[in-house]
RNA sequence: GGAGAGGUACCCAAGUUGGCCAAAGGGGGCAGACUGUAAAUCUGCUGGCAUACGCCUUCACUGGUUCAAAUCCAGUCCUCUCCA
């Protein structure tokens, strides 16, 4: 601890945040924690109930990253106990609840994708089950008093369902007072969470005064736009960018990201420094630079993040040789089958389509080519040839090599 | 507990005088053209099986009426509104 001032630090933590609550309380805390060489304790809150990570959440591990190399310490509460009432938060309807065991084994794939950002070092992991399964109805009666149905009506999500006439489950209001315990529980200094949820940070707040604890700072980050441009990056919306995914997915998706997405891409989703960031759109706006150029810089940064540079390298070689020279990738699945076969079920158990009709539209629309040639014919069949693999193509992206034999 | 409204495909949402309904329209998605795998625009497709005639599954669930049901009837489950 203590490299860095107050002052500097402050300047490096702000930037590209969406609200801090309070901003004084912040600056005091970490001249505090500066001058009592004492690491402040970072909450982040995370809701097993989809494994998938994806640069979306990223962006509030960034920040976090960033506490941490300037020394300060991640509080990583896996909501084991409210992944079984489930987040309402920009929820239009009630979320299922999950079992026992599927959070487990969520919980579980979740640390694997967030050391890929986070440093182990300074990150402590607990499960909330621990404090909460531990109170008894007279504790959650207790709790539930602290807050009025007025005071949970004002949050958009429910009062938008309200007014709609969507159920919300009376199980739903006790999400945030988990949430809210939770920070109460690991004395949190900080806790960390997009800008939706504000509320249940300002919940924390709320109960840790109550408990006599002085209240968390709470930093909310802005919400990464999906791929497409339109809603927020979801898995469920098939508009995201995972962490596991391949360099050559990641890469690719990120090409097919709308121009003006680019910025906030860059802010959000790299760990670029801001003074490079600034540079690169002052040129671009200057038209010194091609937007594609750019934007294979941030595909390229995105994969060296998750993988490395010289697998960002591999996958931009490969763009450029599928999509820019419109040759085939170097590498792609391969598949070994008996023939002869029709072409439209190789497709299917290859993965190339989900089903053979799907298959037979594809084929109709010219979307499929065999060996580099348009298939005009659903009958087509695929006869064994032992000398050489056939390479399928559908659509733009994707590719198989089949081998018949 | 009483009265009323409703539950349709990935989402929203028509359709409820029974057949022309695999089910309008929009969104999303996919494919094609144009490009920079961008945006915008234009075109086509969007339950499964089948070369095709066609067949099968689907309109909360279960049963029934009928030659024929998303549409009619009965029961069940769920949601919402008002009253208590």
């Amino acid at each position: 601890m203590g490299f860095l001032s107050a002052t500097e630090q402050y300047k490096i933590l702000t930037e590209n945040i969406s609200e801090i609550i309070t901003d004084e309380e912040f600056r005091g805390k970490l001249e505090r924690s500066v001058k009592e060489n004492k690491p402040l304790r970072c909450k982040l809150g995370i809701d097993p109930s989809a494994p998938d990570l994806h640069i979306g959440h990223a962006v509030v591990l960034h920040k976090l990253r960033q506490f941490q190399d300037l020394g300060h310490h991640v509080v990583l509460i896996i909501g084991d106990f409210t992944g079984m009432i489930g987040d309402p938060t920009g929820r239009s309807e009630m979320r299922k609840q999950l079992t026992e065991k599927e959070v487990m084994e969520n919980a579980r794939t979740y640390q694997e994708q967030i050391f890929l950002i986070l440093d182990k070092d300074r990150t402590e992991m607990v499960f909330n089950s621990e404090w909460l399964a531990k109170l008894n109805f007279a504790d959650v009666i207790k709790l539930a008093s602290q807050l009025t149905v007025a005071r949970m009506m004002e949050r958009e999500d429910f009062d938008k369902r309200y007014k709609e006439n969507i159920a919300i489950g009376i199980h739903e209001f006790f999400y945030p007072l988990m949430q809210g315990y939770d920070s109460v529980a690991v004395r949190a200094d900080i806790e960390f969470g997009a800008t939706e949820q504000r509320f249940n940070l300002l919940m924390g707040r709320q109960l840790q005064r109550d408990y006599g604890q002085e209240p968390q700072v709470a930093f909310t980050m802005p919400i990464l736009v999906g791929t497409n441009g339109v809603e927020k990056m979801s898995k469920s919306l098939g508009n995201y960018i995972g962490l596991t995914e391949s360099p050559d997915q990641i890469y690719g998706k990120a090409m097919s990201i709308p121009d003006q997405l680019m910025e906030e891409y860059f802010r959000l989703a790299t760990t670029l420094p801001s003074g490079e960031i600034d540079s690169l759109l002052e040129s671009l706006k200057k038209g010194e630079m091609h937007p594609r150029d750019a934007k294979m810089y941030l595909a390229r940064e995105l994969v060296t993040l998750y993988h490395d540079d010289k697998a960002a390298r591999a996958a931009e070689d490969n763009f450029k040789q599928v999509f820019q020279k419109g040759q085939m990738p170097s590498e792609m699945e391969s598949f070994l089958f008996k023939g002869p076969l029709p072409l439209v079920a190789v497709m299917v158990d290859a993965g190339l389509s989900s089903s053979k009709s799907e298959a037979r539209r594809l084929i109709k629309q010219g979307g499929v080519k065999v060996d580099g040639d348009i298939v005009d014919s659903i009958d087509y069949e695929l006869k064994q040839q032992d000398d050489k693999d056939y390479i399928i193509q559908v659509g733009k992206r994707k590719f198989a090599r089949v081998k018949v034999n």
